[in-house]
DNA sequence: CCATCTTTGTGCACGCGTTCACAAAGACAT
DNA sequence: ATGTCTTTGTGAACGCGTGCACAAAGATGG
């Protein structure tokens, strides 16, 4: 980022907004509960319930596509599932490799609603050599020797990582260099890849680092007073000798630290 | 939401930017290498650069937790380290259940960096029989049943959702009303909880549809005539007979589906 | 002790996203 | 055809998050 040209400038016409992308999955998820169960048309109100948003929100997002929708009526489903799919891309066929396959890259190929919307497992692949050729969700692995041809052969632009944090780097370099512009980070790392490609990462450490934040807040707003836990080190301030000058942003933490 | 109070006023005292709060781990990550590494002291700059941000906003989210680092020299790693942690609640443990026990839960279960930052995974729950008392990472599964039990027994206040979709909501209901407070949920489903318990999802499927967005996008920009696939059912506009009031955002959009 | 140099901490402005609230549009009944 | 009623689509206001740019703070050298 902050290279050369910004990122993109607000991005030419059609300017959907982020954060109504990162949204459209889910009342596509929703609406295609609804076409399963025949229902012809919803309410903004009722979908945005079932999305789990809120109701004005969802219509705005919703008028970025276009003016689908009647007045007085809701929205037809079976269009509106339509719309959404052609606007996320999903209309046509992703093939997608998977590399790292280890539990949870194991798992990620098992992934049904993996292949149900367009996206396809075109290859797994893995840096053991013991594990090239054992099938695995009814793929057979192959070894990552054979990674830029299986990317170049299947015309594969996205790739998902899920190797130990160490590889992952080099691997990103490899699928970037074999024309991957997209890629699904599940390895704790900060990815640095060029201009133009894409990179989304999905962390269980930090998603459960923020849960314990809100549980340590939400548990101490009422017997704030008693400290549970003590730490085992118990680092010292660096410059300064005495810790007077501790400063927290409220007078609310006590500034001391059991030497 | 929009039931009675607003989620949260603005969170009294102590007000840290969720925002903020998502970035901590991934500075604690980038702290602790540079601590194994046994380096002092680390600029703003450096730091940023390691963790993928803007180094001023990395200084101003410092900020919020206090008056940290010394100018003209930066912040004592150590010291940070501890102070993250510390705002994070990662000080104290905490037992962590994670509920269905397929691919993914035992993915999770294997999961190494869950342990290593103050998480502990107290039981192994599934609903199938057959799973029950089977070692998965070093632990025996238990079944559903155990599960009210082991929430109050081990004082559980965050649980991990990795069921099927169908089994998701019940799951969520009955730790809930076992005491957990915090949850995360690999399931591809809208949860809904009372107010106090905190959701995080993670769903695969959805990131994979925003990249796909991208993607499309990408590819589209320079060779944006040519028309990839065509969907085998192509619905048509509910209420009108013709397609003549089709009207994208833009003037881009050619207003015809195949009929 | 003073000058210089580095780096933090933050006031300020800007842009994005959310939400409210309402006019316009259309369905439906009479 | 006309009126009523429902629901969409959106203008406008607000709040949060980001990034710039700089003053203040402290280290370091003479």
């Amino acid at each position: 980022m902050a290279t050369g040209r910004t990122h993109r400038p607000a991005t030419r016409s059609r300017g959907i907004p982020e954060a109504t992308v990162a949204r459209l999955p889910l009342y596509l998820r929703a609406l295609t509960a609804l076409s399963e169960r025949s229902v012809p048309t919803v309410s903004s109100e009722e979908l945005a319930a079932a999305a789990g948003v809120n109701s004005a929100k969802l219509r705005k997002d919703f008028s970025y596509l276009g003016s689908y929708g009647t007045r007085g009526v809701g929205y037809d489903v079976e269009y509106l599932v339509y719309q959404i799919s052609r606007e996320l891309g999903l209309t046509q066929d992703w093939p997608v490799v998977i590399v790292g396959i280890g539990n949870l890259g194991a798992a990620l190929a098992n992934y049904g609603g993996f292949a149900s919307r367009g996206f396809r497992v075109a290859a797994l692949i893995d840096a053991d050599p013991a594990m090239a050729g054992k099938p695995v969700a009814g793929i057979a692995v192959q070894h990552t020797d054979e990674l830029e041809k299986i990317i170049t052969d299947n015309g594969v632009s996205i790739g998902v990582i899920a190797t130990p944090a160490g590889a992952a780097q080099q691997v990103c370099d490899r699928l970037v260099a074999a024309g991957v512009t997209s890629i699904l980070n599940f390895a704790p790392t900060v990815l640095s890849v060029p201009e133009g490609v894409d990179v989304r990462k999905v962390d269980l450490s930090i998603e459960l680092q923020i849960l314990a934040f809100h549980e340590q807040r939400k548990a101490g707003e009422e017997a704030s007073s008693q400290d549970a836990a003590q730490p085992a080190t118990t680092p010292v301030r660096p410059g300064s000798t005495d810790d007077s000058d501790r400063k927290g942003p409220d007078g609310d933490v006590p500034a001391v630290m059991p030497a």
